[in-house]
DNA sequence: GTCTATACGACGATAGAC
DNA sequence: GTCTATCGTCGTATAGAC
């Protein structure tokens, strides 16, 4: 656990950079937050901290990677639609981050951006992990049947993302709400208490 | 019609660099298109547009209500549930403005931004609208009850634009697809023609 | 490897000449 | 109404101290 190998410390800067980026965007939001902002923060000059990341655009990626790793490690790590549900209201605390995500998931279109592949995989598998929980509840019969799972995960996760954008700009706009709706609509009933998941 | 009060030809000029400014962003994209590239595009140098916006974020707020506009104008005015399913299809065409949306849409959460209002009212005509055409449509029992249409319109707002969000990630997705595939999960049935509305 | 200093080109904004 | 010139700030690139 001790230092072990020369990149030892360079990892563990590199992370205390990472959490501070974190926590600026989440406070003073993503817009107007220049790299020299979060270099002042982390006690550092602005090519000082570009000294662990390729880029802007990279360092906004893992920050992003962060967000997901931090919210998957505050709940149980296999995705279920309750624990999708607390996310998504959890969100409603960072502003900040949600502006991020939007604003590089725009920019990520492009092939060659560095967050595409990001975007691509985090994409892809959410929208597979969605449907294993969707097709588990339809197969139980604790969700209706109409579309198959394959259609109804990126309906889903295009309620979650969606709604962000009415939020953003209207903030009295209840995220979880909609996403429960969905789940109203498709006559969800919760998973008993010690089955595998839901 | 002809030319009347010194206005007349500002604001003839201010439609065409708004008109060019809507192509650019179609065809080249909207990352990396610069106000000078825009102002090469309309032969004039960059404070020569600039003599029309109030800045670089008024222009990109004209250019996307010039978008609706020009889309309200395609369609019959009045919003029904097919042509919204038309309009989302027709995005398909032009990437570098959904990405130009999305990327104003985010940065617009701040209060302060002059596209604020725009989207604010944007999404709040929406939803009514979208609400008013659910509304006729449960009642004519077209379409499943369950959930009010006060909540079933920020619902498929929400799709509609979430959906693009994975789009603009993977080309391959079918938007179209996902919000018609919302009205499935309704049992929605078009309504008889010569009908009012849908 | 870690970090500072410095310079560079491009951006949007703006002042002032014509 | 439109230009040239200039400003401050951005992200980036590099040279070199330690």
């Amino acid at each position: 656990m001790a230092k072990r190998g020369p990149y030892r410390k360079g990892e563990a800067k590199r992370a205390e950079i990472l959490e501070k980026a974190l926590e600026v965007f989440a406070v003073e939001g993503y817009r107007g937050t220049s790299l020299r902002k979060v270099a002042a923060q982390c006690g550092l000059s602005m090519p000082g901290i570009m000294h662990y990341f390729d880029s802007r655009e990279d360092l906004l990626t893992q920050v992003l990677k962060k967000r997901d790793e931090d919210a998957r490690a505050r709940h149980h790590d296999p995705l279920t639609l309750p624990s999708a549900l607390e996310i998504i209201g959890e969100s409603q605390h960072t502003p900040g981050l949600v502006e991020l995500f939007v604003s590089l998931a725009a920019a990520a279109s492009d092939t060659g951006h560095p967050a595409h592949a990001f975007f691509e995989e985090r994409y892809r598998v959410f929208r597979e992990t969605l449907a294993q929980r969707l097709e588990e509840a339809q197969r139980q019969g604790r969700i209706r049947a109409g579309l198959p799972p394959e259609r109804l995960a990126p309906l889903a996760l295009a309620v979650a993302d969606g709604i962000q954008l009415q939020w953003m700009v209207d903030r009295s706009i209840d995220m979880s709400q909609a996403f429960a709706d969905l789940f109203q609509l498709l006559e969800w009933v919760p998973a008993e208490t010690g089955e595998p998941s839901d």
